[in-house]
DNA sequence: GATCTAAGTTGACAATCGTCGAAGTAAGTG
DNA sequence: CACTTACTTCGACGATTGTCAACTTAGATC
């Protein structure tokens, strides 16, 4: 292959998905964001890779850190895929390994949907 | 058993679903019941009539003042069941009338999956 | 080059999901 | 009783999803 336009690079700045949910009804466009993500981790097997990279020491966790989670290689894959689709985690290889990490601001992003106001 | 006899079991069907998700990983037992609740918000329709419910003066709406969310009658029941079998909604008929609000502590709870600790 | 490991992609499959129309239940009115 | 309104449940349909085996890509090492 040639000149390959790689760089998927598809994580802008995760901006706020959604005002909190008990603020004011969701517009169509915002529920269409906000509950994308909430579908990425409305997985068992997902939410526990969410789980395993958030809480890794330094932030960041090596696939091969987190794929025992009782399903196989490929699948582990894509539910990672999946996730970073979502917006809810970036990748980034560094020699053999790819490494994953929560894309910012996404915790506080989320903590936000669901803080109470009024 | 223990001395607690009288427990009163009303408000237990919604405690604290699980930790803060990157306070360490998720057993297998959390991350099911977490992903319900995340999986019965990812879906638009849903996350709106979520949104609805939380935002509805006193806390509550009946399900005539929020099957405007572009899908037939049927389907917003549906998905109403779906909610409140996640645990986020509780529903209450009083008179002709269905009226729907959001379960105790569900605000808290899954805000305090996305709190930042550490 | 060849070979090994790490991770992603493809193709296929059963299972689940969202949707609707039709039918059913519940409560109020006459 | 019949009739109307407000939901819920049922049955069926296409669409989406989670999973794995097989294959491919990427990098390190020989």
């Amino acid at each position: 292959m040639s000149n390959s336009k790689a760089l998927p690079l598809i994580q802008a700045e995760v901006e706020p998905c959604c005002p909190p949910l008990n603020e004011r009804p969701l517009t169509m466009e915002e529920a269409d964001r906000a509950s994308a993500m909430f579908k990425a981790l409305g997985d068992p097997i997902r939410l526990r890779l969410f789980s395993q990279i958030a809480s890794h020491a330094d932030g960041e966790a090596c696939v091969c850190d987190i794929s025992d989670v009782g399903v196989s290689q490929p699948t582990v894959s894509h539910h990672l895929k999946k996730l970073r689709e979502a917006g809810l985690l970036t990748s980034e290889r560094r020699g053999t390994w790819v490494y994953y990490r929560v894309a910012p601001s996404v915790m506080a992003s989320l903590a936000r949907s669901f803080s109470v106001s009024g």
